[in-house]
DNA sequence: CATGAATGAGGTTTCATTCAT
DNA sequence: TATGAATGAAACCTCATTCAT
């Protein structure tokens, strides 16, 4: 079972990425919010290497001081807001993935990757811009705790297909949630015809369920 | 040899992009070649954004001064190693290719999907270390290019397919090849069970497979 | 009570190195010297350069805003802080050099040293930490009035000596006092090996004595 | 020479104490004493928190860079101007300590008062501002290493005395060291009246003649 | 009055790049 | 041509101080 190998990192509590100070009054929530959405700009438009920390708080509208006051350092910083991506991309795929139990296997296909590329596409710059960040971020373990949820989600979902069951039920699982990174990456970057954009949807259903198909086999009553 | 990452230098409008000199002494292109293995060991040592020009000199064994001669600046050198790197998977992706034509769909996929691990597992921190940099660097236009290759190869391939033929070839090359990336990445970042890395190959040719069987037609004589 | 800090306020040509209200409270007694302690224990602990307002307001608890309230700026409380230790140690030599008139100049040295070190190792962190602030500080005006004060009590006492009289008493008075110093802060900093702390007395005793005895002759009467 | 100030590097653990470089062109040491010489007139004027490595660089006439080049840290540099200052020092009393082995004790006193107050008032300002910043400096341990090595020579010393012997000599040592420093400290920093400074030496003397005479006794052939 | 969020000048340090030797 | 010391712009981060609540 996959928990197994990630059974630890909840008991991370890395205080070094925990922010300075959780704000409490209603101002102080926007601020951090307008950071978020100011470091995603700046991180878009000038990349990972050229986000700084005066841009951010000018960007958000307070001084560089301020920004401080809640985040002890840039590496903090563009931590929380890669958590709090990863964290709305889970919500999304659990929520799916809880609505799809018990049907058959062809329907959670296509909600879950209808559910995926939505989210997906629905920040589109934010999610291209975080993913670069995330790569020099040693946000491995963010990640890893990101898609493990996810992994989790979608394990307890197909465990539940009405028609179909599974050999080795988190493999099969791994690869489908890798295999429609892969496309919709590729897609997002730019990286193929402009046509295969309104094509993806319908490509990830098949890649998925061919595969899905040949790993599983009928559930008998 | 310099001619490897040169050869498609001419691609780029942007002269600036290109090296400064190309030595032709045997010494020279040893010291070239050296300045890339530096590169690549503090890549993944440090990082993209704790790469020194300073430390990449040292790691060679030359001077800062001489690494400024062969290469007018940090970005270009940067490019320059991701260009070999890719030259080099590009290259293995067509030579497979090439050697596949004619023969029956799963044969051509199973040829794919080995070179493709091979390549990447070959050089697997090489491959880390510059998917990271890759994002940062504003490569996208080199990256593009290079999966456009083996996109053409892998179209003139499977146009050759000795059982199948294909309504949109082109949207099926783009999902194939882009199907292999996720689950590879996802296994070379080590966000999966350790047990997925040897059913790795296997899965990719089911997933393939899987893919391939529902978007292609059995080809009539 | 702030009296006790505020007693040598008028000689200080610069207006703005008062406090800026004078509490009359008896909660705000209690305030002020609670701040003093914080700065101590902040100075102890992180040294002057490492000595900010906040931790003091923190460590008071209060608020940096009321920190403020009671002290313009971090100089004047640093100040304020030496005043209060630099006016104590002055009140404990002038206390017991007036109990000492009149009596043989040995046992005024003996009273003298026996106060002197009482005084510097009753509160030794305290002491310590305010004589590294005190460089920083321009508290020379404040360090010299006080060491003034206490030559002025020593010179006072030592006109009575009973049994010996001096040709160049401030000089002698002035001699005294600084060699008291060297020996015991050196003990203090811990620049002597460990036995010596238990002797300093008696060689302090020693060192006074023989260079009064040499500076002085008997009083014929 | 540059040795002078790395001649003890070989006691300290503490690597990170270590300069970043050591020049072995003529420019460079030239350029290692002038930063010397602009950080202690920095210390001078502006005190040991008012230093700043931009205004040292400045006033040396060379760039941050170059500074840093050379001192990976301010904190570094200070340690480094500290540790020539007190070398110095303790050079000099080696040096006379040795050349007034076997003589009678008044005259290796007076020798090494006068070797003392030179020392000290030669480079006043520079022992001035040095005071202040070891303090915050976390140089007790040089200071301690070096009053060790002044205290060893006077021990030496002082075992030949021709005329007298000694019950405790380290102790005697330590009392004659520290009890030279207070009222040459005093003296320095001006916390006494001015006629004294010429009568300085003579006190001092007087002061370490009368504690020794107090703690020998007559050496017997 | 107390609070503590906000400010922003300014300090430390790094590193790509140049150029005299 | 190779070297590596020098440069200095620019990044990160701190903290004394203010002021709206």
């Amino acid at each position: 079972m996959l928990h197994v190998w990630h059974s630890h990192m909840n008991h991370l509590a890395d205080r070094s990425m925990a922010p300075r100070k959780t704000p409490r009054q209603a101002r102080s929530v926007l601020t951090v919010d307008a950071v978020f959405e100011a470091t995603l700009q700046v991180l878009l438009s000038h990349g990972l290497a050229g986000l700084t920390t005066t841009q951010v708080a000018e960007r958000t509208g307070v001084s560089v001081g301020t920004l401080y006051q809640y985040f002890p350092n840039k590496q903090v910083l563009l931590h929380a807001v890669l958590e709090r991506h990863l964290n709305r991309l889970a919500q999304a795929m659990e929520a799916v993935c809880r609505q799809s139990h018990r049907q058959p296997l062809d329907r959670m296909v296509e909600n879950v990757v209808q559910a995926f590329v939505d989210a997906k596409t629905a920040r589109v710059e934010e999610a291209r811009a975080l993913y670069r960040a995330a790569a020099e971020l040693d946000a491995s373990a963010l990640v890893g705790r990101t898609s493990e949820r996810m992994r989790e989600a979608l394990c307890a979902m197909m465990a539940t297909a009405a028609d179909r069951c599974f050999e080795d039920l988190p493999l099969a699982t791994f690869m489908v949630l890798s295999a429609m990174v892969g496309p919709t990456r590729a897609v997002l970057e730019g990286g193929g015809p402009p046509e295969i954009v309104a094509a993806l949807r319908g490509e990830l259903v098949t890649l998925c369920q061919g595969y899905l198909d040949r790993v599983s086999a009928a559930r008998t009553a």
